[in-house]
DNA sequence: ACAGCGAGGTTCGAATTTGAACAACCGCGT
DNA sequence: ACGCGGTTGTTCAAATTCGAACCTCGCTGT
């Protein structure tokens, strides 16, 4: 506990902003998708995975990482995308304790319905707020950022 | 219902990197105040927002609009803190209905305990890991989203 | 003075989230 | 073959979150 190296104005500024901007925008997209897609922004994000996945399916443990989330609460969520016919669940051949999550077909076309306006949710947020220079400096820098934490 | 502007490639990493890195340092904070010093993040970022301020009190409201968060949210959290004597409530001289959330001693203690290695984990997931020019990117772009969704 | 509009906080119920405990199972090494 | 450590997904209880309903009260216009 020698060395409480804290952070100087530019460091503290990122920090801040960076905080900021995440509970904003997390805020700000989760209200968008309940209102015009009448899903929460974990669910969302389940569809969008399984509908970039081959055959529109993966693993739960798999989807899990994907999704930065717990067993538990993907669990959870898919059982609740289940109750209303979007995902599926299907037992995986090779391996009895393994289980697939199923985009149906209901699924795919909620996601359809539901992307455009999502897509310009994120404009407004955030990408069309930033100019193509920061644009690349954010995708390197958080890309690196994510990177290292999900080695640890 | 015109065709929608998708993102491109530049746009599409720079607002998975955001998500990812949003997700998995808010995850790798929570962890590490919560085993290091008892706090979940919140109630770590009120005590900080109130030993920033003058006298350590904030009214309830003002403070729930600082921490992006719910009114609700907030007077459970102070609960969970008072119950802790971490913080107290005083009623406010010139409007019964208001509350103040008050810093007591035993909560700045514990806060100073706690910053060194939140700070430590703070630079060890993203300040540290990038370089100058980055943050002032990141200060710059974040900073100007954060405050665009703070008017809306 | 006073009615009405809204702000300030809390309470309530419903929905989510997490980690730990579990049960079942895979597959490597001997 | 066989034992065992490690996986897989679910279940469970506890903690947290949100928004809506609610009550009290401050402020403004008349």
């Amino acid at each position: 506990m020698n060395e409480p190296r804290w952070l100087d104005e530019l460091e503290m500024a990122a920090w801040q902003g960076f905080l900021e901007a995440s509970n904003r925008v997390a805020r700000r997209l989760e209200q968008q998708l309940k209102d015009e897609a009448g899903l929460s922004h974990p669910q969302y994000e389940i569809l969008v995975h399984l509908a970039a996945a081959p055959d529109g399916e993966i693993r739960m443990t798999e989807l899990a990482e994907r999704l930065i989330t717990s067993k538990s609460g993907l669990t959870y969520q898919v059982g609740q995308l289940e109750r209303r016919g979007l995902v599926r669940r299907r037992a995986c051949p090779t391996d009895v304790r393994g289980v697939f999550a199923v985009l149906t077909d209901a699924g795919r076309e909620l996601l359809h319905r539901a992307a455009p306006g999502h897509v310009a949710a994120v404009r407004e947020v955030l990408v069309d707020v930033l100019d193509r220079d920061q644009l690349a400096v954010l995708a390197e820098a958080l890309g690196e950022v994510g990177r290292r934490l999900r080695r640890a």
